[in-house]
DNA sequence: CAATGATGTAAAAGCCGTTCACATGGGCTT
DNA sequence: AAGCCCATGTGAACGGCTTTTACATCATTG
């Protein structure tokens, strides 16, 4: 078990790789501040300086996790969305469900990419890697904006920020997989649907 | 500098808030991770083992920051609701403010309690005291409801989770004092204002 | 005034992050 | 095919942090 494939040769091949699926592993386990750099070495098989070949120091790990985080959720909800089809409101009910699912799923990546306070200059990429998935909310809101008399348009932008804090807000506050931090008289899921079908109808949805 | 009043005896006598205190400052200046028990005790002038006569451990206290954090949180948002005077909307958006503002210039607090992934039973009253903060957006969505028609009222509950997520999500995402994660084209306070606004259209009010 | 329990200290063990000199060997040049 | 070079990994070491344990100090109280 450890070193899978017997670590034929002195060097591991694959290490950086490694040393993030460790630390997927161990924030799983024991949230981002117990993510160990020695512990992430350990569990790759290699000594405590080994990681430092491929990250500056522990900080910039947990950076790569953000930053691998983001890609993923990005496609995620890529997906969700897909184009909007059939259409706009079902996919837009789906992307929330998306959303929720990412946080309650993938905790580990979803903890590191907004609760490890990674700066957002420590991976030159980070910043732009989460405007992807931002960029696909947006996208969504613009699709029902545009269900709407040109009057009564919001800026798209606005309503992407609103629904991005009132997911964000319920995955942060209810949504996590294990460790439930409160107890609630419906799911996130429900709340979050219930939220937006209330937010929709106040824009004239 | 070192040890105010000249610590003129052996014993501190105060040990237990200036190491509150001093744990408040750290967490301000390096962030959640950042607070070592090691440093609070030399803030406070003693020995690195002092803090265990007082705290169980590092974790424990952290979870007494968040508590103390969110009595002061409660008891801001309760002046800031000063009972729905002069009128339930006024007073509601005055809530709002409070919220951010004490995330915002409360930003120790805040993170301690939302962000250091204290764990709820950390602290045995820690539960208790985060619903008084709860309670009082709770009080204040039923003071807005009451304004509407008997069959239009949704549940109380549902909707200070709303309010409670969407400023949640903000403050989070946004509303940090000194290190805003991303630019935005609108303060926090405005995105908030915003956003309750078309909430509240939506619910009809 | 002396005993006692609460509070602080000193020292030590163990872990972690980080650095540095050194070892290894994969891949490119010739 | 031989040999060199550099990316990658090792071992040892330093300092700092957490936590424990035995001991020191002192305020209170009977």
């Amino acid at each position: 078990m450890s070193g899978r494939r017997g670590r034929r040769s002195y060097h591991h091949g694959n290490l950086r790789e490694a040393l993030i699926d460790a630390a997927l592993q161990l924030i799983a386990e024991k949230g981002p501040t117990g993510l160990t750099f020695a512990d992430a070495a350990r569990a790759a098989g290699v000594s405590p300086a080994a990681p430092y070949r491929h990250f500056a120091d522990r900080d910039a790990l947990l950076a790569s996790v953000a930053h691998q985080g983001f890609e993923k959720f990005a496609d995620a909800l890529t997906a969700a969305w897909d184009d909007g089809q059939p259409n706009p409101r079902t996919a837009f009910r789906r992307l929330g469900h998306a959303y929720l699912e990412f946080a309650r799923n993938e905790t580990a990546y979803y903890t590191a990419m907004f609760e490890a306070q990674v700066p957002p200059d420590a991976d030159r990429e980070l910043a732009r890697v989460g405007d992807r998935a931002l960029a696909v909310l947006r996208q969504a809101c613009e699709a029902l904006i545009a269900e709407l008399p040109e009057g009564k348009r919001p800026p798209a932008l606005m309503m992407a920020l609103h629904v991005w804090s009132m997911s964000h807000g319920i995955a942060s506050l209810f949504g996590r997989g294990d460790a439930a931090r409160r107890k609630l008289p419906m799911s996130p899921d429900e709340l979050l649907e219930a939220g937006m079908l209330v937010y929709l109808q106040g824009l004239g949805l």
